[in-house]
RNA sequence: GCGGAUAUGGUGGAAUUGGUAGACACGCUAGAUUUAGGAUCUAGUGCCGUGAGGUGUGUGGGUUCGACUCCCUCUAUCCGCACCA
């Protein structure tokens, strides 16, 4: 029988669905093991070739876990939020709920082809009103909590209230807004929204006026990392600051946890790194400036405070730089200068935030005409203002050191500032010596000390003279929680009096409400205000604004541990076996979004108590992305005429994308392209050698390029086993690669020997039942060894290459040995489970491959030929034998001494002495 | 500018962690077979050289009996952050 890819398939993807292969055991006593794909949003495009790379991964890794013995979860399912649903129905006016539900039933069709062992059964989707309630009572706990910095933790916000109640807010150490200080009794006295005002200060979720990335185009805030290049990561549009009223969560209470949670993860260095730099950890000082009292008619005693991190430099200060957007500008800049510094403002506020980007070398500035004081000389500092300082870091002014910092320096140099230089090295005065090096001078009690101990001092000197203090600082932001959309969650809030009040758990879930139009209202509310009868029975509205894509992609891997339950979003039995994710593979491109979200909000469920671990995901692998090649075509300028690659040069053209799928060795199907779009049916081509050549152009994959290559047709061609092992076969799953399908009948032909392996001549079924000789067994458990020490380190493309070679040599061998084919389909199973799960029928056994243990090698069994190669050590010779541990003493002594190097070493006398030791390595005294 | 990564044949990529560089696969060349081939099989294939031989892992240096591997220098490419004080 020849190996016939297509029945198999078919056959054994059935029988695991029916048989719920992969549900995990209940009550199981083995070591639990979670691996876990980032899930898909489900696009319209349907899924392309890379989509499944990170899924065959976890898929070999899962199966091979479940061989090894481990109680194995491995859950799929839908992040079904987000834009492009939204914004077809805009265009259309089809619910978002249809094309979801339609793109879902697409995405499932393609992967069930692929042959995965998810545990269907545990599927999720965001969008359904079963797992938002969920995602809204999460939200609802973030609303009702504070985060305490003496315990470091979020706590029930009733027990503020408590405390509210018996000591005021005086010894309570939060993460809030400024609040004002007030005892008991003050707080009793407040009205119940005053009260309500006041919480609002310290819950978790909270409302306030922000400076939020507006997107007009598409009707939106977006956060930090939705912002590529200063246009929207998606679609590429502009987008604007602006103030507006938005939901935001206290993520900057846990910049410092989620620091040092990283030092726990098993995650690439990279992304740690990219995670530490978002986060964005300074250490220094606050150091507060008096405004210089002889100013012309300025008010006294104003102070202006800065966040330095070289507060040992402060006697190089020679001036200080504010925002423009500095609340202080108007009030202290001098008459003389009004017109110039407000001149100077409006010029910066025209200037976008992308001019500022691109356009960072431009020095700019304006004098304000005041002056501070220096808080330990007295001398008196002129204040400036210039937007190379962002009013939204740190206190939004900064103590000018130019003798040591770049930016600093090109600014004294632009305005003929003077440069004080207070730390020896560098290259002063050609450019600034921005590096924590060298020996303090100039600096009264610093003189003399090295930066570190200096920096310790000064901070000390600064707070005792009460004019500062040491401080962190992060760049991190409060993430912006809420989005002017229709396709997301509802907030479970509604307002009374104008206050948010958050609803009972039994009203939960809020559904979305259907909605005429999915725009925006007419006076610019989000689309639910549109919804009829938005309100409580009470007649109270509900929030207008719905949650961001990244609420449901939080904690979804939680939910995946107990799917269907309908009275917690976890329960605890299940949450403290499944513990939080062993092995989660995805993108790296999540580094600063959902992986650091994720976190924060698996930290906050801690802290409540409803988790016990602290971190989501314990080890990531994170796969590169898989290219697509783009074909051109490349029209003649104002014609429908189209040349050739190779003659292209001789004319005006355009480079046109042309259908990859139309394109064979980059030979263009000329008739296919004329049927492809009608402006095209009347092409006329001008060709070389008789074929039409395109060019070609790796790019990412997408729709509007043609370069999508859609796994379906692979399948169809070559069978799940081919695509999930040629897609390993690639390269090194962490690397970016363009995808062609130029290898991938080496694969199919490596597959199809295997199969002849357990088939004789006539294609019927034949196994031996003889004892295997000695090498095949070599070859057997070589490649048991190496197998699991790839699947180990995730190097999936070398063990493609160890089954080809073991292939190859049991074929040459001819091999059809039942004790030695019989491991080699467990070792396959998790790479090509389909063929394997049919040949182990075939070799008679009941009981699936997925239920058999990994088989183990025996190392008595990998003998090399033997190679020797000369050490030299402390005066005796040292040889070292490779893998010889069967060659007698005699042979090695041999080999040694017929060795061209030993003449050198022996000078042709025999080793007095000759101690082998384990390591293979051997000692011979001279 | 800061941080992370990468660099090996015509191509994708291996190298047991310091031990015969180029496994495996694609491609290519020659031969066999087939009416013909996108099919199958056999042999060859880093580069220079007819050959013996020489040479070779981005550049230059170092450590070592021995370096793709370790150390230093430079170069190129990719990714992330970026006037964050």
């Amino acid at each position: 029988m020849e190996y016939n890819f297509k029945s198999i398939e078919d056959k054994w993807r059935k029988n695991w669905a029916t048989e719920k292969t992969f549900k995990p055991e209940a009550n199981s006593t083995k070591p639990k093991y979670y691996v876990l794909d980032m899930f898909p949003y489900p696009s319209g495009a349907g899924l392309h070739v890379g989509h499944p790379l990170g899924y065959i991964a976890s898929d070999i890794y899962a199966r091979y876990k479940r061989l090894k013995g481990f109680n194995v979860l491995h859950p799929m399912g839908y992040d079904a939020f987000g834009l492009p649903a939204e914004q077809y129905a805009i265009q259309t006016g089809q619910h978002p709920e249809i094309t979801t539900e339609a793109n879902i039933s697409r995405y499932r069709d393609q992967l069930d082809k692929i042959g995965f062992s998810f545990d269907w059964d545990r599927e999720v989707r965001t969008s359904e009103p079963n797992y938002y309630k969920w995602t809204q009572w999460i939200f609802k706990q973030v609303f009702n909590s504070w985060y305490c910095t003496k315990e470091d933790k979020a706590k029930p916000i009733a027990g503020l209230i408590e405390r509210f109640n018996s000591e005021g807010n005086t010894t309570v150490k939060a993460v809030s807004d400024d609040t004002a200080l007030f005892n008991a009794e003050e707080w009793k006295a407040k009205t119940s929204t005053q009260k309500e005002e006041t919480l609002l200060a310290y819950r978790l979720a909270y409302r306030s006026e922000t400076m939020v990335n507006w997107c007009a185009e598409l009707g939106t805030v977006l956060a930090n990392d939705e912002i590529k290049d200063g246009v929207s990561e998606r679609g590429g549009h502009p987008v604007e600051q602006k103030r507006m009223m938005q939901w935001s969560m206290r993520i900057t209470a846990y910049a410092q946890r989620l620091i040092d949670g990283l030092k726990t993860l098993d995650w690439t260095d990279a992304i740690k790194e990219q995670q530490r730099n978002w986060i964005g950890r300074s250490e220094g000082a606050t150091i507060r400036f008096e405004l210089a009292s002889d100013a012309l008619g300025i008010e006294q005693q104003l102070e202006i405070e800065v966040f330095t991190t070289r507060p040992d430099t402060i006697f190089g200060v020679s001036y200080m730089t504010l925002a423009p957007e500095h609340e202080y500008v108007s009030r202290i800049t001098t008459d003389k200068y009004k017109e110039d510094v407000s001149n100077y403002i409006q010029k910066t506020k025209k200037r976008s935030e992308r001019d500022r980007m691109s356009d960072v070398k431009t020095v700019s500035g304006q004098f304000t005409g005041a002056y501070v004081k220096h808080p330990f000389t007295g001398t008196k500092i002129p204040v400036w203002i210039g937007d190379y300082v962002l009013a939204s870091y740190g206190t939004g002014a900064v103590m000018a050191v130019p003798a040591h910092d770049s930016r600093d320096f090109a600014f004294a140099k632009h305005y003929n500032l003077p440069i004080l230089p207070v730390v020896t090295g560098g290259n002063l005065p050609e450019e600034s010596h921005d590096g924590k090096e060298g020996k303090l001078i100039n600096s009264s009690f610093l003189d003399g000390l090295e930066v570190k101990d200096a920096t310790i001092s000064s901070i000390a000197k600064i707070e005792e003279k009460g004019a500062g203090k040491g401080k962190i600082q992060y760049r991190l932001r409060d993430a912006i929680f809420s989005r002017q959309r229709y396709w997301g969650e509802p907030f479970p809030i509604y307002y009374e009096n104008g206050l948010p009040k958050a609803m009972d758990d039994k009203d939960l879930p809020l559904r979305l409400p259907p909605v005429e139009k999915y725009l925006p209202t007419e006076s610019g509310e989000p689309p639910l205000a549109r919804a009829e009868n938005w309100k409580t029975p009470d007649g109270n509205d509900f929030e207008t604004n719905t949650m961001p894509g990244w609420a449901g992609s939080s904690w979804y891997f939680l939910r995946y541990m107990d799917a269907t339950n309908d009275g917690a979003f976890v329960s605890k039995e299940a949450q403290s076996y499944w513990k939080n994710v062993d092995l989660y593979i995805g993108g790296s491109e999540h580094a600063t979004g959902h992986l650091l979200y994720a976190r924060f909000w698996m930290k906050l469920l801690f802290d409540l108590g409803f988790v016990s671990e602290k971190e989501p995901f314990k080890k990531m692998i994170n796969q590169g992305m898989i290219l697509g090649r783009s074909n051109f075509a490349y029209r003649v300028k104002d014609t429908n005429t189209f040349v050739s690659y190779g003659l292209k040069d001789e004319y005006d053209t355009t480079a046109i994308h042309v259908d990859v799928n139309m394109v064979e060795n980059d030979v263009l199907n000329v008739n296919a392209f004329k049927g492809w779009r009608s402006d095209f049916a009347n092409a006329a081509f001008i060709l070389e050698n008789g074929d039409y050549k395109c060019g070609a152009e790796v790019e990412k994959m997408s729709k509007s390029k043609f370069n999508v290559v859609s796994p379906d047709l692979i399948v169809e061609k070559y069978g799940a086993d081919t695509l999930r092992m040629y897609e390993m076969f690639l390269g090194p799953l962490e690397q970016f690669k363009p995808w062609n399908t130029n290898g991938i009948s080496g694969v199919n032909n490596f597959l199809r020997k295997f199969w002849r392996l357990f088939h004789d001549a006539d294609g019927c079924f034949k196994v031996s039942d003889a004892k295997p000789l000695k090498e095949e067994l070599k070859t057997l458990h070589r490649t048991i060894k190496k197998v699991q020490e790839d699947v180990e380190a995730f190097s999936f493309n070398t063990s493609v290459s160890t089954f080809m070679v073991c292939v190859n040599e049991l074929t040459s061998q001819k091999c059809n040995k039942r004790s030695v084919l019989e491991p080699l389909v467990l070792l396959m199973c998790s790479y090509a489970p389909h063929i394997s799960e049919e040949l182990w029928s075939l070799l008679g056994h009941e009981d699936g491959v997925s239920y058999q243990k990994f088989p183990t090698f025996d190392s008595a069994h990998l003998v090399e030929s033997s190679h020797t190669y000369p050490v030299s050590f402390n005066g005796k010779m040292r040889f070292k034998v490779e893998l010889s541990l069967d060659l007698s003493k005699e042979e090695i002594e041999k080999q040694i001494l017929t060795h061209e190097k030993s003449a050198h070493y022996l000078n042709g006398e025999k080793p007095k002495k000759v101690i082998i030791v384990p390591n293979k390595i051997i000692n011979i005294v001279v």
